[in-house]
DNA sequence: TATTCGTGGTA
DNA sequence: TTACCAAGAAT
């Protein structure tokens, strides 16, 4: 969960998560769609189903992890950093966990100019060495957790408080006094917007018609309101509502209640959203996709784009 | 090696 | 507002 996401957002999720799987063997049993329920909200979809997967692999080995880095690696969802995670903090073993705290405190304590993201297999080199010291190697989760302490409360992304650093005296980007600019990074690229349009149907029950997203991919696995792909250019009403969701014999009269802006990784998307009222669902649409009948309830894996269109269309009345 | 993957908080 | 950033991994 941690994974390039902030202990704030993830704490809930966490409570959440082990309160449904008590263990390893509880969320190896679980099905995906439960999974995906707790985790909708938290982003990067792909976790939620390599970590499932992950479960599925432990369980069939016992229900006992590997305790080596390689072994770690092994496992879904495991990269380097995490691999190096778990050995040190549960297993006790001599390694240096590099995450974006390692890197930037590396970068610092070296005065590592090359940027990121060129510069991270030397970067993780170093930090790698950090740990060459007798009380560090007795004590690897403590070292490993006492790196993450320092990035995130003095050796900070901005501002560090370098009076306060214990490692100040060693620093050679203090010394310097380039240590608030590194590690630099190039230049990143403008992000794109792109165009989309998704329906909302509500019936008089209230329940909205959802489908369920392509496994892979954006939101993958995830439900989601019915609409065309995105793409660069708008979508001028017309062809929109030419994909609006239908059945024989269904008069479904649309209205576009707005637009939704949200910003992913890599581009920006803006959501015409078009909603309406039937009276019930045709068994052709029911049939192969879902209707939710509460926005709030926890098992529905709705991400928080989708969440915004169905508060769009709510604030449009379309639901009184 | 470079892209693709979410979301919310903060300066 | 925009831009940056967060306990990265998979392809």
């Amino acid at each position: 969960m941690l994974q390039q996401t902030t202990v704030t957002a993830v704490i809930p999720y966490f409570e959440r998560f082990l309160d449904a799987f008590p263990d390893v063997t509880a969320l190896a049993r679980a099905p995906q769609d439960r999974v995906m329920a707790l985790w909708a909200g938290l982003g990067y979809y792909a976790r939620a189903r390599n970590l499932h997967a992950c479960a599925r692999v432990v369980a069939e080995n016992g229900g006992r992890f590997p305790d080596t880095v390689a072994g770690l690696l092994e496992l879904p969802g495991i990269g380097a950093y995490t691999a190096a995670a778990i050995a040190a903090i549960a297993f006790g073993r001599p390694v240096v966990p590099v995450d974006g705290n390692v890197e930037r405190v590396t970068a610092r304590l070296f005065a590592m100019t090359d940027p990121l993201p060129g510069s991270r297999k030397a970067i993780a080199r170093q930090a790698m060495t950090l740990n060459a010291d007798r009380q560090a190697i007795a004590r690897p989760s403590d070292f490993a957790q006492a790196l993450f302490d320092l990035g995130a409360g003095i050796c900070t992304p901005r501002a560090p408080a370098c009076v306060l650093c214990p490692w100040r005296g060693a620093c050679a980007g203090n010394r310097q006094g380039i240590a608030a600019s590194l590690p630099r990074r190039a230049p990143r690229v403008a992000r794109p917007v792109r165009h989309g349009v998704h329906f909302c149907m509500v019936d008089a029950a209230g329940g909205i018609l959802l489908v369920r997203r392509p496994e892979k991919g954006l939101l993958g696995g995830m439900m989601g309101l019915p609409g065309p792909h995105w793409r660069d250019a708008p979508w001028p009403q017309a062809e929109a509502l030419d994909h609006a969701p239908t059945a024989p014999r269904l008069r479904v009269n649309w209205r576009r209640v707005g637009q939704v802006k949200h910003v992913f990784t890599h581009f920006t998307l803006l959501v015409d959203v078009y909603a309406a009222r039937i009276s019930t669902f045709p068994n052709s649409l029911v049939g192969t996709e879902g209707v939710i009948h509460d926005m709030d309830r926890d098992d529905v894996a709705l991400p928080s784009l989708m969440r915004k269109c169905v508060e769009l269309a709510r604030d449009s009345n379309i639901f009184d």
